[in-house]
DNA sequence: TATAAATGTTTGGTTAACATAACATTTATG
DNA sequence: CATAAATGTTATGTTAACCAAACATTTATA
């Protein structure tokens, strides 16, 4: 294949984002690319330089943006994945909305593929096996609260899931 | 303070594996260091004269290098997170040893405090609740399996567990 | 349709983190 | 203890990702 080689961190971001653009737009542009980076127009356009250079935008001069193909199977890739631990994040480790959107933002790189997959796996796990409902994630926060019981309601938090499975 | 802004994710490596090697050697060497983070030994000379500028490590040109204390305190802080952020990556997501080690060492500098705080907790309660056992454990390694069956054996799980809580 | 305003590009920095290779110092050994 | 080997440093260069500001183009409007 010719488009092997991993893309930065920045040039993934910058996938994503023109992404989320042509949903909104149909287009992207640089101007807005700046905007949700916060970096300025110039530095823009050089990194457009290098992404249509590997063949994962359309962009000409003063051009608006789409992404190609394969930029767009990038694109989805990581939305996917920012998705995805986002979520993890805030269901299950009870991260608050925005500062889970801002690790995910970080952690859609650093992530490997396989720990990405078991991520996937282990929020499914928790969203159907019967012993890791509502309560159980009720019993999770509790036990961060600094006098968190040091487990006295198990047995009612048992039974009461033992019930549901009837 | 006067060491107050973030460092580098690169510089935190240095701290990291300085620390290690004080720990066997009593003392890091550019050589060893260099070795460590598969980088010629020039380059670490230019991190540690930055590092020593930051008083976050006693070093003169040809000397031993040791961490000061505030050096100290950034190293013992990345290991803990390094060997929490493992933990939960292969005890929890079931990664090997091997690819837990590498994706801690990026995961510990992108991981914001709180997620960090949360992970811990998170742990720390999948050990203690008495719901979600070694058998808990084993029914997630079972749900991953391409194979895996619809919560058929559900209910013996959780009697075997209500049983334990008596 | 001129021209101002908005948008995009280019040029010439800067910084961090590396490499390479020549040079300096330290350490080990004949 | 002299010298070779090992180790560490310096100087110079590269690359990626940015900025600032001058310049070019497009678009909107008087």
């Amino acid at each position: 294949m010719a488009q092997d080689k991993q893309l930065s961190e920045s040039l993934e971001d910058y996938l994503e984002i023109i992404l989320e653009l042509e949903k909104g737009n149909k287009v992207a542009r640089v101007k807005d690319i700046a905007e949700k980076m916060g970096i300025q127009s110039g530095s823009v356009t050089s990194a457009l330089k290098n992404l249509a250079e590997k063949k994962l935008i359309n962009y000409e001069p003063y051009s608006y943006i789409t992404l190609t193909e394969s930029g767009m199977a990038i694109a989805k890739e990581m939305n996917m994945r920012h998705v995805v631990i986002k979520d993890f994040l805030s269901r299950v480790l009870q991260i608050d909305e925005k500062k889970a959107d801002e690790t995910a933002c970080r952690m859609e790189h650093t992530l490997d593929k396989k720990s990405f997959g078991m991520i996937v796996q282990f929020i499914k796990f928790i969203d159907e096996c019967p012993r890791t409902g509502d309560d159980w994630m009720q019993a999770f926060i509790n036990s961060c609260k600094p006098d968190a019981d040091d487990w006295e309601k198990c047995k009612a938090c048992l039974s009461q899931c033992s019930e549901r499975l009837k």
